[in-house]
DNA sequence: TTGTAAGCGTTATCAG
DNA sequence: CTGATAACGCTTACAA
């Protein structure tokens, strides 16, 4: 069916070896046979059999990459920075979602070593204890992105922003502009890197600024529009006292909650100011324009890819954990009170 | 290193063949052998290597996606969907980044190849004769998804959504709106499906309606914000006479023309109507809601997947081509005339 | 510089 | 029901 290597010899009246020489250049061959074997396999669209190349070279060019769900902004900017690396290097990538579900994740890590990856990109969302112990079964590299793993003890390469150091600076940003009454408008309390611990940078924010921290002040759900209108709306119901400023775990929370203040007349920044998070595409297309704390979730790919390139090569030095930087963008929806 | 079918047949006291069906369930094996074989892999973690198995078999449950840019969402949707119906049926999807580029499309053609998937599915920017050539010469089926090819008389199993009816049905809607200078503001001439075919439809609605085309309200650029903004300059500087309307080619060029106008102190609706096209995440986000055409590119991923998956199961009966459906959605950026 | 032959880790055929 | 053994398509000593 397919033309093999064989063929090629045949055709050519060499060795198979001779071809596979001229093939990987891994040996000199007499010009004259090169060309005549070039000739042949060009003539043929002869293509070698990376399965049986792997087999027996153990490489196969490929890595794994795990993700909830790629039609998710933050993944697909994600996807492309990891991919910007590897497709640069020769190497494929096999693309997987999860749905962010444990089982899945379990049975695609399994999957990809049956395919003999080389290395895995793992974008959980709960990375917990029998996640990490399976991946450390595995005989490839891996390197967790966007989470980090819920068991501090349990040491995994990671690529990460830092999300208690993005969130306490949302605040601290509010706090030097003058605002006192901060809400949180956040993600789920059992995600552990994109809603715990930027909880805690909130609460820290404005602990060290000696401000009281009020549940009433608290509300989390889902990353979700839908989740930021509920979320606001609870926020707006349960206080007489409303806060001067919100933080949100997403532009698209943020959204959410801009869209329920305004069907209730409150004025953005004037009542309230609203600050985002990741710097969405639509950040700057909706009015007032959004303020927010950048995350480049394309560089977090990139770092994350080259972090699992220095593993794949061997390297032990790499940082068992390494950040990448976030930054506050003003816009229009934040008052300086001041 | 990795352990072997050969390590768990020796551990368990068996032969090869009998391991290999048992992981198979390929022929009957005794319960106690069975449970003795599972007993062993279990322990040792035992995966069979795919690329053995794959180069006997002739399987590798593998297919592959070549898109320009996965952290675009119109491709992130797709992806996506393709993802829902494949990773069911147990393939995993290599996925490629082209940028758009004909070279690196060519040369990921070849890659996937030695990768041996059993199927393609394709969605370039500017799918032409030697690209289509070259598709044709590799020994798995391909589907080209979101964009057709170039040259008519080259069938190519191909989803889409029809741009020519779409970008008709939006002019169409502004006409039965009682519009009557609508201007079109679209993506780049030379790319085939996004941008001449759309044009196409606009003028045949035009015309249809007996209206005559004016070149002076036609502006193409890419699908950027930026090209929205100075597309509806030019078209702003440009025509004494402003159109009451304006069809474009995404809702992302939308944005841009807003903004434009807005900085104008143009009023959206009232002064001019704006359709966007694509009915993107940010579409109810931006006030006044965003008009425009919806474009299911999830379905259009599984549409492509299921039929993929009749041409690698050698049905020959496949359609060449298939449309996804389109939708008008009137929001807020439309106003009606009559 | 070239060819022969021994694997790589599986599956599949054929005896038993 | 079970076990040898020949492929699968390629790379890589080892010889020549």
């Amino acid at each position: 069916m397919a033309v093999t290597i064989e063929d090629i010899a045949r055709e050519a009246g060499v060795s198979i070896a001779t071809v596979s020489r001229v093939i990987n250049k891994t040996k000199p061959v007499s010009a004259e046979l090169r060309d005549r074997v070039y000739e042949v396999i060009e003539k043929n669209h002869f293509k070698p059999n990376s399965l049986a190349q792997g087999l027996i070279t153990k490489k196969t060019n490929t890595i794994g990459i795990i993700v909830p769900d790629i039609s998710n902004a933050v993944f697909g900017k994600l996807t492309k920075g990891i991919n910007s690396v590897f497709a640069q290097e020769g190497y494929t990538v096999v693309l997987c979602e999860s749905q962010g579900e444990l089982e899945k994740e379990l049975k695609l890590l399994g999957i990809l070593e049956e395919k003999q990856i080389e290395g895995l990109l793992f974008a959980g969302v709960d990375v917990n204890h029998t996640l990490v112990e399976r991946m450390r079964k595995r005989n490839y590299p891996v390197v967790l992105v966007t989470q980090e793993a819920s068991e501090d003890e349990e040491a995994v390469h990671t690529v990460i922003h830092n999300n208690v150091e993005a969130m306490y600076d949302a605040v601290k940003f509010l706090l030097d502009n003058g605002h006192e009454r901060i809400a949180y408008l956040g993600g789920p309390k059992n995600d552990f890197s994109s809603g715990k611990k930027r909880v805690i940078g909130y609460k820290k924010a404005l602990e060290e600024a000696g401000i009281e921290v009020k549940d009433s002040y608290i509300a989390q759900g889902d990353f979700s529009f839908e989740a930021g209108y509920q979320g606001m709306k609870k926020l707006y119901e349960e206080n007489s006292k409303l806060p001067t400023a919100v933080v949100t775990g997403s532009d698209v929370i943020a959204v959410g909650a801009i869209q329920y203040l305004d069907n209730m007349r409150v004025k953005i920044p004037d009542d309230i100011s609203i600050m985002g998070f990741d710097d969405s595409e639509f950040a700057t297309y909706i009015k007032p324009e959004l303020s927010t704390v950048r995350i480049s979730y394309y560089d977090e790919g990139v770092k994350a890819a080259e972090m699992l390139r220095e593993l794949m090569d061997g390297s032990t030095e790499a940082p068992m954990k390494e950040y990448v930087p976030h930054k506050i963008i003003r816009r229009s929806t934040t008052k300086n009170l001041n």
